[in-house]
RNA sequence: GGAGGGGUGGCAGAGCGGUUGAAUGCACUGGUCUUGAAAACCAGCGAGGGUGAAAGUCCUCCGAGAGUUCGAAUCUCUCCUCCUCCGCCA
């Protein structure tokens, strides 16, 4: 969420920067909403005040023993229109409430304009696509001819579409990005390594903003309470510090963790709909960042460096991309995307996205720190990125060290998670 | 699943219908004292929001929500959550 103050104060600069972002700012439905706003609040506050103090001469008087008809009288009628104004006043602030909650967040200034993916602008290319003198195949004919390797249709069986079974040296390759992972970002790049819940609450979705404009893409479980199979590692990882004020010596706060993520990918039923690379299920090492907003800028270069060491130490070609506003998530500042070179496709895919959302979660989160320049609680500034997914990473690993007998080559930095195996056929 | 007891400021812990946003202690910040530190003493010290140029001022918040009342941290109801005991269980 953006912050409301800024809103009524500089609402056409906004509207202009959120044009980026193919966002139509209604300047005009806010400017008369928060007119009628703070005249209702002055008012409700104005006969709130009256109550209290009456009440509380009610009070001295009733001590002093003395006769408190008279200060009763005129009570009724405040109780009455205090509690029409009450009303109003929330259904007033409900309806503001909707509307910012629906505003995304300001893309940074170096976002490249543009209204979708085409628009994206290359920062970097790493490594080159090996050039094969066989005819190649994609991750599922790979996989599956692999005699313990993917299994979709036993998966189709067991639930539905978009699942998979991995069976023997597929499911410890898988096993074995995880790991090799997790130690890299806990061992090398100083992030605390943490086991979160797979079910989260609906105000940890609200807080890192899933909801309410993106309960579509979720899957809500059937219990008294309203929970929910988490999307990403983000919502619990991020949701740490909703409703926490943090000493300034203990930024910037580094996690990582491994999830499986449930996606319901509601209106992508075209999309990718063969292999692995859209599934409802699969599974991701997650980096996040809790950071003093003057060091976001940095820690996003930083983050996306930390996603970016997976894919070289498992020599894997990819690019990194800085995404046009129209391309933008709806909380994102920024975002660079890590795109995989899948020789199948003939292209590259994403495998990693970070961002920085600067305070537009944590606004929605309360998440702040005490700055001791200040003395006051502020916004923090959360990031997050995959570091990397794991599902695509092992389909990118499948397709760009196959070999012509099908068999596939185990990348080096693997070795000492596979157990001994080099080579899957 | 059953029975009982709790949830109050950073922490501990009073308050159980009226001048209580909340005693007291610890912690923290500033000051006095000291060569310096400690101790002692004095003062300050929750969060969110409105309004205002600012000083200030007003509103809301004692797990969450609803209710009773002129007035609720205090009474009632529902929910969440924690602890102890019993049952079941990976």
């Amino acid at each position: 969420m953006l912050d409301p103050k800024r809103i009524r104060n500089e609402a056409n600069i906004l509207a202009e920067k959120l044009r980026l972002k193919k966002f139509d700012l209604d300047i005009e439905k806010l400017a008369i909403l928060d007119g009628q706003r703070k005249a209702l609040q002055l008012e409700t506050e104005a006969l709130q005040n009256e109550r209290n103090s009456k009440s509380k001469l009610i009070g001295k008087a009733k001590a002093a023993g003395e006769d408190v008809s008279e200060i009763l009288a005129g009570m009724e009628s405040i109780k009455k229109d205090l509690e029409s104004k009450k009303e109003k006043l929330d259904e007033l602030q409900n309806a503001l409430n909707d509307y910012l909650q629906g505003v995304p967040n300001i893309p940074d200034d170096d976002v490249p304009a543009g209204d979708d993916e085409s628009a994206n602008k290359i920062v970097d290319t790493w490594g080159s696509p090996a050039q094969f003198e066989f005819e190649i195949k994609d991750h599922s004919e790979l996989g599956e001819a692999l005699d313990l390797g993917l299994d979709f249709a036993t998966a189709t069986k067991l639930t539905g579409a978009r699942f998979v079974v991995m069976q023997g040296h597929i499911a410890r390759l898988h096993r074995a990005l995880i790991q090799f992972m997790l130690d890299i970002h806990t061992n090398e790049h100083g992030y605390r390594e943490l086991n979160v819940p797979y079910i989260v609450n609906a105000e940890s979705l609200y807080g890192t903003s899933q909801l309410p404009k993106f309960g579509e893409d979720l899957f809500k479980l059937e219990h008294e309470q309203d929970f929910y199979l988490i999307p990403t590692a983000e919502v619990p990882v991020t949701n740490i510090v909703r409703d926490e004020i943090l000493e300034a010596e203990n930024l910037p706060l580094k996690y990582t963790a491994h999830t499986p993520c449930f996606r319901s990918e509601a209106g992508s039923y075209g999309k990718d709909t063969k292999g692995m690379i859209r599934q409802h299920q699969f599974e991701k090492v997650e980096i996040v960042q809790i950071v003093k907003p003057s060091e976001s800028g940095a820690a996003l270069e930083e983050l996306t460096k930390h996603a970016e060491v997976i894919l070289q130490r498992l020599e894997l070609p990819y690019r990194k991309v800085v995404l046009c506003g129209g391309d933008l998530g709806f909380g994102s500042a920024k975002t660079y995307d890590l795109e995989v070179w899948l020789p199948s496709q003939g292209t590259y895919r994403e495998i990693s996205s970070c961002s920085c959302f600067t305070d537009f979660q944590a606004r929605r989160m309360q998440a702040r720190w005490r700055n001791p320049d200040t003395g006051k609680p502020e916004l923090v500034h959360t990031l997050n990125g995959s570091g990397l997914a794991v599902g695509r990473t092992l389909v990118a690993i499948l397709e760009n060290f196959q070999r012509e007998d099908g068999s596939v080559q185990i990348p080096a930095a693997l070795k000492p998670y596979m157990n001994g195996v080099e080579i899957l056929n």
